[in-house]
DNA sequence: GTCTATATGAGGATAGAC
DNA sequence: GTCTATCCTCATATAGAC
């Protein structure tokens, strides 16, 4: 059973480098620390990715590709157009004050630029895809009347703009987190504005 | 003249510095590289700075605090909304594509965590004092009834979320600029976007 | 104040034994 | 594959002469 103690450990280095990347960075981790907290020698760890930068991009690629995991982006839009805006304001408000989105947002902006040759495909697999699978929801939302739709990716920019604001950039300069109420008020906030700007301009034209 | 040989050297250490920090920030740059840069030696670099973090420390403070320098957040609302705003809007996409803003939020979202009690200061004097700036724009625009302002900060967050959007995130992962015709079109769906929202109920209700 | 030379330590990566 | 021990480079910071 050699391989499998060999996989286990395979999965300890990849799990510790997540984190301790989502955590501190590609600078502020050392191999020695990953090697360490995963239970392992720095030679086993070299011994599984050929340096830290393949280790580095490894993690990214892996976190940014699970971008559109989250439930708080709907496939279908089903409802009152406003509920659906709120619960998805409100999931991707969470997503960058504590969850992936914050981590992602920091290693993009702090350690992507040493990766030239990387730029543009993870910009593809991560922002831009969020972007897509919000214009296809704000889309059908058009088509359905519920709002005045006239370009979907503009209208996604925008909607991303105004319920991202800030949060991502304060949590990452070191600001406390918000409360609950805090984000509840710029949620609300940035959907009220976002519903004027877009509302259809006869409601009861639906088809 | 002594002094005066000294107060060059000062000024060209502060100056590489700047740049070089701007450039690549806290870890991209070595205190060789700053020395060498000014055309002094390292000691002589420490001997007018007590440490590579209190030399970031100053720059960054220096560049911060200047951000209400920029001539395209206007002291006071003089002529059409619109064409305010948009020439607002042209300004800001460019300091944030080119100018101080960008090397700013880099800064800070890289490298000012490290400096936990300076985040505070730093938000304030910076972010916070842009957001100020604009509010008071847009309250004397909503005073004049040129637009329908409930809350200026309110107001003033959505507005640099919208033109801000994503340009200098995508400027710090090492996407190439975009384009003046891009800068152009995006500037312009911001503006439409934000007077639809905050347009006046009444245009005609003017005091 | 300014220089050259150096102390000191951290961190990426590898050698060699098992 | 995995370990211990080590190499080597680079970067902060300082000593000591002028």
């Amino acid at each position: 059973m050699k391989s499998s103690g060999s996989a286990r450990k395979s999965e300890m280095m990849l799990k510790a480098a997540q984190r301790l990347f989502a955590e501190a960075g590609y600078e502020g981790v050392s191999m020695d620390l990953v090697a360490k907290t995963a239970g392992v020698s720095k030679a086993t760890l070299y011994a599984h990715f050929e340096s830290k930068e393949k280790l580095f991009a490894e993690i990214l690629e892996a976190e940014n590709g699970r971008i559109e995991d989250g439930d708080w982006i709907p496939e279908r839009f089903e409802g009152d157009a406003e509920g659906v805006l709120r619960r998805f304001a409100r999931g991707m408000a969470s997503f960058f004050v504590d969850g992936r989105g914050l981590a992602v947002y920091r290693l993009f902006v702090t350690d992507l630029h040493r990766f030239p040759e990387l730029v543009a495909r993870f910009h593809a697999a991560g922002p831009l895809a969020m972007r897509s699978r919000v214009a296809r929801l704000l889309a059908q939302m058009g088509e359905r009347g519920a709002l005045a739709i006239d370009d979907p990716t503009v209208a996604a920019d925008h909607l991303i703009a105004l319920v991202q604001g800030r949060l991502p950039f304060d949590r990452s300069i070191g600001l406390p987190p918000p409360s609950d109420a805090e984000i509840e008020r710029h949620v609300e906030s940035a959907v009220r504005f976002f519903l004027r700007g877009y509302a259809p301009r006869n409601p009861t034209d639906r088809r």
